[in-house]
DNA sequence: AAAAATAAGAAACTTAACGTATCTTATCCG
DNA sequence: CGGATAAGATACGTTAAGTTTCTTATTTTT
């Protein structure tokens, strides 16, 4: 009789389907934060899930669809986030930008990614994060245009693209953590002097 | 007798210092149109150069300082650019974006060197690009300025820096060419406002 | 409950490139 | 001319990619 619960975990030795798969991602997810994205190999990751090569093999084709695979099981900022409401727009860009995804997914990673992955999943996958951000800042500008501060949180979408473009640029370009001074400027300097002057009138 | 012209240029069948190294960089540079940066390897260089893997170690100790070497020595942009003068500011500034240089340095290499260079020599790298093109810039604007368009030129340098910024980015996150209403919109949606909004008064 | 289908896991193998070490020999320089 | 320097060839040792083959556990079907 095979040794199955009835939420699916089996207690036999050998896993399949999602459990298996889910632990495999959570093992290049976890090789990439002891290894990083340049010395994550495939073995290292099977070793890691207690599992070969092979297995893996069978479901991703390379190193960088399985590490895409494993940002997207993992990866905190697409969960959706918690939008900040402080109560004034500057407060609310600031905090939106200093929770920027990067702490979780490293630098590293994303250059690595840009650099492997073909076109089509790149584009999806930056597409994805773009909107999610999207979204969040979308959600302040309304609260904003509710309180009085702006009159119209309309704007156009590379301008609502324009804080996370930048931010994803500095994450990109340096190896270094993103000074807090660089998250006031692109607020202060860029921004939100774009919002108030798109105002009508 | 050792068989040498004047300048420098030896008949002989082994290249030496710089004229081999001179060699290799072009070679370096072919191979990257012909194979791309992931096909690059250090001995397809070689023996494009017709020399071997070992006078190419001696020299740089990998393949990202190889091909960020061979890029500096080809790239145009490198070389100060002509500097765009139509008669107007937006006419400036479309002009300057649509040479961009990376019709000749191939997005693909950009993000190899991302993944694959270390913290300062790709700050460095990115620091002279953007440097030359922050000039240009400057340039443009103060004649502008001149012509009374605007009443100053004098501007944050992350907005100076921001028509530079997002095309680069834009280069980096997609596989395609960049359409020209992309230009067109940096320009009229970001840039310009911001400069305006900038001015006194 | 047995048989058939499916997928996991182990292991061996091919290939490709990295980077290094060794040695010979051409070229340069005093 | 004779020693110093660097080029070029060759051969390693290593690592990881990706594939192939085969066995065996588990699931599904009848």
């Amino acid at each position: 009789m095979p040794d199955t619960k009835p939420d699916g975990e089996s207690t036999g030795t050998r896993r399949r389907g999602k459990q298996l798969e889910e632990a495999i991602l959570q093992a290049a997810w976890d090789e990439l934060s002891a290894a990083g994205y340049a010395n994550l190999t495939i073995e290292g990751v099977a070793d890691r899930a207690r599992t070969s090569k092979t297995v893996i093999y069978r479901r991703w084709p390379n190193r960088a669809e399985l590490v895409r695979a494993a940002v997207l099981f993992r990866s905190p900022y697409f969960e959706g986030e918690k939008i900040p409401d402080t109560g004034e727009l500057r407060g609310d860009c600031l905090s939106l930008l200093r929770q920027h995804p990067f702490k979780e997914v490293k630098p590293d990673i994303v250059r690595g990614l840009l650099a492997d992955l073909d076109g089509l999943p790149l584009a999806r996958f930056i597409n994805h994060q773009g909107k999610e951000r999207g979204f969040a800042i979308k959600t302040i500008l309304k609260r904003a245009e509710q309180r009085g501060e702006i009159q119209t949180a309309e704007l156009h979408p590379r301008i609502i693209a324009l804080p996370t473009d930048l931010l994803r640029q500095e994450v990109i370009l340096t190896h270094e953590p993103i000074p807090d001074e660089t998250i006031v400027e692109i607020v202060d300097v860029i921004f939100l002097p774009l919002v108030y002057r798109s105002q009508p009138g």
